[in-house]
DNA sequence: CTTATTTACGCAAACGATTGCGGTAAATTT
DNA sequence: AAATTTACCGCAATCGTTTGCGTAAATAAG
């Protein structure tokens, strides 16, 4: 079955395409007699307009594009969900591509973004993305970007992202609450700006307000390495009697060898992390940790973005601001 | 800035409109001098054909719909990353739209994907749809539905799932070779089919092939209902050995109820689940799963897309074999 | 040196919708 | 009865590409 178009229904309703055209769209013009027959007939006939037809004439696209280092992500999950939920409320569907965290991936997906002519790109940077030329090439075809979670430093762009650095802090605070006394905190690959913020704030925080508390800093690329490192600390002379991990997957390698090593949580070892939820909730006791909420960046990013599209430029640095969120473990 | 397109290059180059998009894409027709001057300034000109303007021309959009209750699901998740990368090397973009399990939102999605003029939906049914209506009505406009995972039962549809009745035999099968003598079997949403398929099939082997192990079957829709019923049946009389979690989510109330009453896995309790492995990985030791790969399957999707795509009808319902994965935990 | 063939390019009509600019009949006002 | 509105509607250009067909010039064949 062909599709039907402006085209079809004037032919049978013995009308201009123009005036069907108007009828759909409640035009002032078009008497109401006309309107309720053109209305009838595209009903029954399941007339769906061309998007692109309209994209082409009104050259704006109704799509917005997002880039994920991966989609198989909890945090980025839950941020798509919420840019998909304002999204649909405002009428405009999402392009999702991953980039996982490749370069060539990321140029690739712009590329495809621009030929479609999406109304704007969310983005978050690969890990090791240092060129922003392609970006800019999205400006200069008025395209707007939003940087989510990974941002480019230079602040002309506009960005959100989690308040890194205070997440770290709170997690801080509530280990010197605890009262612990030697600490085993574990980072992230330490060539992301994430890791280093994050390190940097907590080590700070710690030693002005707890100079007397042991730390031990560590930084792993994968569950794995957590979990050896956990390992490998613990079998020293000086135990420790707490540990914080900064992201899910390090948080997962430290839970491995707690069970591995059958060690009770919070009374042998308090265990804190920063996460959205999801990874804490799946032990017992329920893990501390500060929260990221990817969902509220979503939203947040969304109301840039829109901010964006009406008012012209709205460069700025937006943090969606984290929380403790009490579990058992510490 | 505008958007360079042939129009342009074609006044810049002092040719014509057609030549210049014969030159671009390596027409015969064009000589060499003229497609390398035309590639030149093109390039120099960032020149990038305009998706819309050549699906209105060629009627073919080039991008696939994907229909899937949660995007925020790791089942999904690398269902999704699977049919991502056959796409992009196919030339293909996704749009990507979550149901919620919702019958509207799924309704709307499909309108969506019309107004777009989508080559093809990859759907993943919502739990409760029944009429589909809607899914014929893509087909009227020749759009290719490859249904995944939760599949109609009517055969004239394509899809691909999988193969349920072997996971809950598999999990049986080892159950059994473990030497059980008492099983708590977990089992999901009761009105979901799939839920029924694996129980019925897990009970008649079980039945047939150890009739004297003793096995207790309930369903739950949560985490939390899991954990419950896990602890409810463990404080009867008579203690069970093994349990079956027929999905990560009772898998996750199961564990936390284990890791309440500290219970030694494999010892005093051994476990054996369907997934694709993220969650039984996050334990120690690994759970023990029958793997059901969402990857695997968006493969297979992807290759039933192309011959629906190419050789019209491809009516058939394909199923992605299952394999034991030992973990500890059995 | 005519008559076929190639070679290399341009014309113009689509694809489906939007919209400024008129145009014509009927309704209303002088 | 003539002039002016008002109400409705159509014409045609436009968005950027693709593609069948036509044709001049260059080359080959006779």
């Amino acid at each position: 079955m062909t599709n039907t178009t402006l085209k079809l229904l004037a032919q049978q309703l013995q009308l201009s395409i123009s005036t069907v055209s108007r009828a759909l769209k409640d035009h002032p013009d078009i008497s109401t007699a006309t309107k309720e027959k053109v209305h009838a007939l595209a009903n029954s006939l399941d007339y769906e307009p061309n998007a692109y037809a309209i994209q082409l004439r009104t050259q704006s696209s109704k799509i917005f594009g997002v880039i994920v280092p991966a989609i198989a992500n909890l945090f980025y999950d839950s941020f798509i969900a919420a840019i998909e939920e304002e999204s649909r409320k405002n009428g405009y569907a999402l392009m999702i591509l991953q980039s996982s965290n490749n370069t060539d991936n990321e140029l690739n997906n712009l590329k495809i973004f621009r030929q479609n002519r999406v109304s704007g790109v969310f983005a978050c940077l690969s890990a090791h993305t240092h060129n922003l030329e392609v970006y800019e090439k999205m400006s200069d075809r008025d395209i707007p970007v939003v940087f989510f979670d990974i941002v480019p430093k230079d602040n002309k762009y506009t960005k959100v992202r989690m308040a890194d650095e205070r997440c770290a802090v709170i997690a801080a605070e509530n280990i010197i609450q605890r009262g612990a006394k030697r600490v085993l905190a574990l980072f992230g690959d330490p060539a992301l700006s994430i890791s280093q913020k994050r390190r940097q704030a907590f080590q700070q925080f710690m030693e002005k307000y707890a100079p007397k508390t042991h730390c031990t800093y560590e930084h792993t690329n994968s569950s794995l390495e957590a979990e050896t490192a956990f390992k490998k600390h613990l079998s020293k002379i000086q135990k420790f009697d707490t540990v914080f991990a900064m992201t899910d997957e390090i948080l997962i390698g430290v839970m491995k060898a707690i069970q591995a090593l059958n060690m009770k949580v919070p009374k042998e070892m308090g265990v804190i992390s920063i996460s959205n939820g999801f990874i804490p909730s799946l032990y017992h006791p329920n893990i501390s940790y500060v929260e990221t909420s990817g969902y509220e960046l979503g939203k947040l990013a969304f109301v840039q973005m829109l901010a964006n599209l009406k008012g012209g430029k709205t460069l700025s640095e937006l943090t969606v601001d984290a929380r403790f969120i009490e579990g058992g473990s510490m």
